[in-house]
RNA sequence: GCCGAAAUAGCGCAAUAGGUAGAGCAACUGACUUGUAAUCAGUAGGUUGUGGGUUCGAUUCCUACUUUCGGCACCA
């Protein structure tokens, strides 16, 4: 039997284990040897090659053991567990992205972090133990009988075809359904940490029970382990809501009510500017903006369809007169209706109206999040109504405008996704299947067109229609959408659009939907994480700090340093305190303010300043002038 | 919405085995008059999230509610 190992072919007799396998080439290797990978498959050292094959070990270096370290690690919580408190069920326990987690419930008791540090020393136990994770396969009823009376792991089994052959892994006296491969040793585990418990539905069903999982994450290496702690505190200190507060962009109140921000002076300023910022790219490619109300008869969401879709997640009606309104959630309607009260040729498409609008939707409590996830919130919204036959040319422009927009803001580190039709699931949508096959085709046309990388996500589309998502991740790891694109065929259809074509005939519309920055709040809540709280110059509420050596003989010229700024649609601030000149500016960089200026003696004698840019050690003087200079220009390319 | 945890001064925190709360920073007052990350001293600041209960007495224990946090579910 011949084995290719890298670059080498080995010959052996017979079948031989993975294990041996690697003990052929050196006792180390079998011993860092966390799985193999059989002609692109992974399997435990355990496993028997018994016919010509392609091996790769993976050892603890390899990108694949860090996954089969934490899978292994969440078994051998689950045995922890169930040797803490014996009654217990258990769900689904994978490796995910950062660590692991298991979902479990124990009978008649709840666990809190209280209890990490039990299941810990026991999880440490079990690995001095060290337990050999033994792979079993057996057929689907071996597998009911083995998890007789186990109502989870029952379920999972028989939701798993007749044929299927089923395997389970043994270490101690604690046996779990589960595909592998694990590691050859619970000793392997050494330097991990339960992270946090909260509940998750079974099978992901908000109808279902309700399970426990602790989450947690496993190295190989201590240091590695104390790292990724480091990075946890680090993304806690970018925290939008912690930053937002420090630098005065927003608040809440409880007497305002939960999900409303309130946008502070500094927080004003930015979106003052994101707004302009976006509506003057948006006027140089032919958008109109207009500016319809937050409220609007229920009736028009009944035409819209909003009301059949999204009753629940809006806030309830009111009755006025002999009518009913709703705070709006939306603004596609409004504009539907806009569109619809004058005649429309072709000649005038694509027809760009665009509006940034408030919108209002009732979020589970749970949901939201700081200004990410609102109750009431700003779209850079618009609603572009075209020929089906120019789809593609305007999808490509709004897809070039988004990375227009992410290049001025530096953003590299955002996912496009292709949301498409859940195909099981066609009544949560409206239209017919072959509207929907042709939607999507389009949209995936243009994308490999346009050379995009993408991936694909079933049952994330609109109910109108198939959508290109931007999706990027928030400090705490959420990961949210900021910008969309959606294609729909089914409003014009709801309210009856019509332009005149160029045989003279009525023909109905397309209309793409869109939003680049998304929602305001959440794109600024973004930006505040991205940038740490270092809003580029553009951006800073105060752009410069201006502090007077000596309030009596530099207060003069300092104000005169501050009238310039103004004078050039700059931002500063000059700091009157009578405080140590080492206490402004500390205060200064605490406040992460792009430039400080101290004026002297030195200053005021040669008519110059003395800048520091926030981040940087260097001192450098220029005449006020080139200061002036410097900023503008730095502000002009959005730096 | 669901499961769990938490809520103390403007901010980030401490404390009480049940005896009406402390220091730091910030604020205010005064002294100091300063060249690149915290000058010194003093003053004021709290119905310990809200309501109810247990108790001679509750910030502490119980309970309901509100809000926040961690997840899950949801996200037009």
């Amino acid at each position: 039997m011949k084995i290719k190992l890298m670059e080498n072919i080995k010959e052996f007799e017979g079948t031989i284990s993975l294990s041996d396998i690697a003990l052929s080439i050196s006792n180390s290797l079998k011993k860092r040897c966390v799985a193999g990978m059989v002609d692109g498959h992974l399997k435990d050292m355990d496993y028997i090659v018994d016919k010509d094959s392609d091996v790769r070990f993976i050892t603890n270096t390899d990108k694949e053991a860090i996954e089969i370290l934490n899978h292994s690690t969440a078994h051998l919580m689950a045995e922890s567990i169930k040797e803490l408190w014996g009654n217990v069920v258990f769900g689904v326990g994978p490796a995910i992205e950062e660590g692991f987690y298991y979902d479990f419930k124990i009978d008649g008791k709840m666990l809190t972090e209280d209890d990490f540090k039990a299941i810990e020393d026991k999880m440490n136990e079990i690995s001095r133990r060290a337990e050999h994770p033994l792979r079993k396969e057996m057929t689907k009823s071996e597998a009911l009988s083995i998890f007789n009376g186990d109502r989870l792991k029952t379920e999972i089994i028989n939701d798993l075809p007749d044929d299927e052959i089923i395997s389970a892994y043994t270490q101690g006296n604690y046996i779990d359904l589960c595909r592998g491969p694990h590691i050859p040793s619970t000793s392997f585990i050494k330097h991990f940490k339960l992270l946090s418990i909260a509940g998750a539905y079974w099978r992901g069903d908000s109808k279902r029970e309700m399970l426990q999982r602790i989450y947690g994450i496993s190295f190989f290496e201590e240091k590695d382990l104390k790292d990724y702690l480091v990075l946890l505190e680090e993304r806690k200190a970018r925290d939008h809501r912690k930053l937002g507060k420090q630098m005065g962009i927003f608040m809440f109140d409880d007497l305002v009510g939960r999900g409303l921000p309130m946008w502070l002076p500094n927080g004003f300023i930015v979106r003052r500017l994101l707004s302009d910022y976006i509506m003057d790219k948006e006027i140089a490619l032919g958008y109109q903006h207009v500016l319809t109300p937050s409220l609007g008869n229920v009736e028009l969401y009944k035409t819209s369809g909003h009301w059949a879709h999204y009753k629940d997640d809006m806030f309830p009606k009111m009755d006025v007169d002999d009518e009913s309104y709703v705070l709006r959630p939306m603004n596609c309607p409004h504009h539907m209706v806009m569109y619809k009260s004058q005649l429309h040729s072709y000649k005038e498409f694509p027809l760009k109206i665009a509006e940034i609008a408030a919108d209002f939707r009732y979020e589970a409590s749970g949901a939201l999040t700081g200004i990410e996830r609102t109750r009431a919130f700003y779209q850079n919204d618009s609603h572009i109504f075209a020929m089906e036959s120019q789809i593609g040319d305007v999808f490509k422009e709004v897809v070039e405008l988004i990375l227009d927009v992410y290049n001025d803001f530096g953003l590299k580190d955002y996912r496009m996704r292709l949301s498409l039709r859940d195909p099981n699931d066609t009544k949560k949508y409206f239209g017919n299947d072959e509207l929907w096959e042709r939607s999507e085709n389009e949209l995936r046309q243009v994308l490999n067109d346009l050379n995009i990388d993408y991936y694909e996500a079933l049952g994330e589309a609109a109910f109108y229609g198939p959508k290109l998502d931007v999706q990027v991740r928030s400090a705490i790891g959420h990961d949210v959408t900021l910008s969309t694109i959606q294609l729909d065929y089914q409003l014009p259809e709801r309210f009856e659009l019509t332009y005149i074509d160029e045989k003279g005939e009525k023909a109905r519309p397309v209309v793409i939907h869109r939003a680049i920055l998304g929602s305001l709040d959440r794109f600024v809540a973004f930006l505040l994480e991205e940038t740490k709280g270092v809003l580029p110059l553009w951006l800073a509420p105060t752009q410069v700090k201006v502090i007077p050596v000596n309030l009596g003989l530099h207060k003069e010229y300092s104000d005169s340093i501050y009238q310039l700024l103004k004078k050039n649609n700059l931002r500063p601030q000059v700091d009157y305190r009578d405080e140590k000149l080492g206490y402004k500016i500390r205060e200064a960089q605490t406040q992460k303010i792009p430039y400080q200026l101290v004026i002297g003696d030195n200053e005021v004698q040669n008519n110059t300043v003395t800048y520091r840019k926030y981040g940087e050690k260097d001192q450098v003087t220029v005449t006020k002038e080139e200061f002036v200079e410097l900023l503008k220009k730095q502000v002009e390319e959005r730096k």
